[in-house]
Parts: structure tokens; C-alpha cells; sequence
DNA sequence: GGGCATCACATCGTATACAATCTATACGCT
DNA sequence: AGCGTATAGATTGTATACGATGTGATGCCC
């Protein structure tokens, strides 16, 4: 979610968002083709704002581009997705910390909402959405600890980590989650900084450790686009 | 420099790498209007292209686009400032420490002609060039170390180091870079990943600090846009 | 003379039109 | 029949046109 402008979202940004979150929720498939004029018609406008769309995913790199061929939503190699939570466990500890650190009561209770909604959609049986809500937990952790620029890049890792799971998860397991978010909140909670850090880091290593980076497990929608 | 595809780079990528090493180099400083029609007079192109170009940049927070009004090379606040350069002793100096490790005699080769060339660029008082290239020293650290998508982060934080520096640069030393990269080079080439993290952390917050954080010393271009 | 409304101009936002390129089907050849 | 080629259709790349929105100046009123 990259808001430009806090009011009037432009049309661009709407469908930026629109798409972002249909990838996010596991609607839009990596390698699905996503056509200017199919959006343009679906959203109401022209491809001219649909391609700036795009173009905005394309940079977040949900979205490859094929230089007249169109786009698609992104497929991330075995070594991309290696590379997406080597570089998170990079970042998120030390945003945990400083969140920890820093995080004002109404900052627990905001986590603790997140927390909830997750589990109200996991009972729910919205996959997609408790997947968006456990992404958007690593994000407001980002925010929280006062780093707006590191904060973009775990959103941005975020995001290309939902198009990792969607490609390579093995178990469906998202229960392991719920204990490493808590146990996560409590620390924060407990202004305990060194402890989230340490916790933020093994959640994502389980993370890692859950995929099964063996060559593509699901191949991408047509056999003709791994070979061009 | 956005290097999305090997041969035949887009008119649209073209325009975005000229403009944005004209950033660099500072011949384009924080504040200076980008009008499209003007750049599209300048590269033969209609408008069409130069606004992906102009959104390209934007994405990387080297040029702020704000609605009706047009595009700016953006000038960071002391705050994005400081934050630029936090984030950058948090990645560079693993970077550094995996290129350590990592590194092909090739590589030290390539790294030491970097060098050559920026104290070429120094002699030759080509201040903005010789910027460019110790820039590009820190980006090809990270390439180096192997880890894509770190490296694109660091590129991203060097280019907006450049206009930070444009900024709130207190004192006209570049000599001191010269030491400190040609130490890392040493440490690289030995193999020692420990002391090269400890030179890379070490570097920046010497870059850190020699800057001047107070509130804008140069105001940007025209004078209105502060006030509006 | 200062402040505010109004108007002309410049620039951006979006839609449409045309050209270039790719995809796919059909045809002819070996 | 298998394979390569040609042609038609679809999709993207770029340019142009028009409407919307800011910018700056002029002129009026106080």
C-alpha cells in the first residue's frame, strides 16, 4: 500500500491497490496475465491509467512486465525467495527491537487488534485474508518503530514474500503464526527489546524453513513462458 | 540505474538514467521543477514516455510527484535524512561482510579500478562524478556479496544519500572517503568479513556525520514551493 | 496603496487514435 | 503427416487531443 497523497487516492493508486491486494490475498496467481484493457474495462478507465498501475507494481515487483508481451504477476525464482526472507531477517529483528523500544500503549492495542482480526479470519476460513493481516502485522511493527524508509522495504518484502507462499509453501500450517505474533506482542508489550529480536528472527526462520525451494512446485500458468 | 532488461533499453529507461545521473552528479539539485513537456522537447519524446520515466524515479524517492502540480527532484527532510543513513549501517555493513567472504579475485580487481577511477575523478575536479563513483563502490559491494535484493536497497539509499549530501553537506572533504574505501578493499581482498563490517559501520556513520541536519541550509530552487 | 476577485495562461491528468510487435491460426511445401 | 511460412487478430508502445487543475497577473474595490 503506497500512499502517495493521505486524501482523493488517485485512480492509479486505487488499482494499484485493487490488484496488490487481490495478489496479496492469493486471488491473482503468480504468472496470471493481467491485461491493460481487461483492468481498464473492469475499473472503468483508460489503459493510460491502468499502465501507471502497473507500472507502480511492476516497481514493487509484484508485477514483471515483458516489454510487449504485457504483464504478469510475478513469479519469484527458488533464489529470489531465498534472498526475500534472508533479507528480512536482515531487517525485521532490528525493527522489532526498536519497536519494542518504542511502542506507545495505543501502538500494543493497535498489534492486538491485528492479532484478533487474523484469528477471526482464520476461523472464517479466508485463507487469503489472514494471510494480507499476517503481512500487514510485520508492516505496522516497521511503522512502529519510527523507520519509515526500512519500514517500506519490509512492506515491500512482504509483499514479495505472500508471492513466495503462494508458490512455494509446503504445509498449510498457518497455525504456527498465531503463537510467534503473540509471544511477539508480548515482548513489544514488555518493552523487552532484545527478546523480540530474537523472537522476530526464529519466526522467520520457521518462516523459511516452511518452503520447499525444490524447482518450481507449481509451474507457472503456461509451460510456453518458463522457455521464452 | 534500473536495469530491467540486458539489450535494447526502453526510450522511458533511457530518460531515467540520464535525469538520474544528472541527480547524482548534481547537475540537478533538490527543488528544480522536471516540467514534461520540457524533457520530452529535450529526448524527442512525447509526453506519454517521459512521465513513466518521471514515475520510475519517483518510486525510487529521487523525484517527488505531486498531484497538478508536477514532478520535483526531491529533497529529503532532515529526517529522511538521518533515517537514509541509518538504514544503510544496518545492511551495508553485511553487505560488506558477505562480500568478504564472497569475493572472486575479479571482483577485488574490478573494486580497485572503482577506486582508481574515482581518485581520477578527484584529481580532475569532477566532484560530481567522482560522487557517482563512490556510490556505485558501495552498490557493487553489495552485488558482490551476492544478495540481489539487498543490493537494489542499497542502491535505492545511495541515490537518495547523493541528494541528502546535496543537502546538508558541512565541509567539502571527500579525502576522507578515500582511506576509508580503499581500508575496505584491503579487508575485502584479505577475506576478513569481521573488519569489513567494522570499517563499512564505521565509514558511514563518519558520512553521517559530517553532515549538518539543521533545518534546510540551502532552500530549495524557487521559493514558493516552501511555502506552499 | 493594499487586499481580494477574476481571467488568461501554463501544466498536468486522462482518453483516444494510430503504429509496432507479438500470438495464433491456416495454408503450402517437402 | 510434419514443418515452416504467411496472414489475420489481438495486445502493447507511443503520440496527440482535450478537459481539469494550478499559477500568475491584471484590475477592481476598499
Amino acid at each position: 500500500m503506497t500512499r502517495t497523497s493521505r486524501i482523493e487516492p488517485t485512480s492509479a493508486e486505487m488499482i494499484a491497490d485493487g490488484l496488490s491486494r487481490a495478489i496479496h490475498e492469493h486471488r491473482l496467481g503468480p504468472g496470471a496475465k493481467l491485461g491493460e484493457d481487461e483492468i481498464g474495462t473492469i475499473y472503468g478507465v483508460s489503459r493510460t491509467v491502468v499502465r501507471a498501475a502497473l507500472q507502480t507494481l511492476s516497481h514493487q515487483r509484484l508485477v514483471t512486465i515483458r516489454r510487449n508481451r504485457g504483464a504478469f504477476v510475478a513469479s519469484p525464482s527458488p533464489r529470489e525467495a531465498r534472498e526475500v526472507f534472508e533479507a528480512r531477517a536482515l531487517l525485521e529483528p532490528r525493527t522489532a527491537q526498536s519497536a519494542a523500544e518504542r511502542a506507545e500503549p495505543q501502538d500494543i492495542d493497535q498489534l492486538r487488534a491485528h492479532i484478533m482480526a487474523e484469528h477471526a479470519a482464520i476461523e472464517a476460513g479466508d485463507n487469503g485474508r489472514a494471510l494480507h493481516l499476517s503481512g500487514r502485522f510485520h508492516i505496522d511493527l516497521a511503522r512502529i518503530a519510527d523507520q519509515t524508509i526500512v519500514a517500506g522495504f519490509v512492506e515491500e518484502l512482504v509483499a514479495r514474500s505472500s508471492l513466495v507462499i503462494a508458490l512455494y509453501w509446503r504445509r498449510q500450517s498457518a497455525l504456527c503464526e498465531r503463537h510467534a505474533h503473540h509471544a511477539l506482542i508480548e515482548a513489544v508489550a514488555a518493552g523487552q527489546g532484545a527478546r523480540a529480536a530474537e523472537l522476530m528472527h526464529s519466526h522467520l526462520v520457521d518462516l523459511h524453513s516452511a518452503l520447499d525451494l525444490r524447482e518450481h512446485s507449481v509451474p507457472p500458468a503456461t509451460l510456453r513462458d518458463i522457455l521464452t
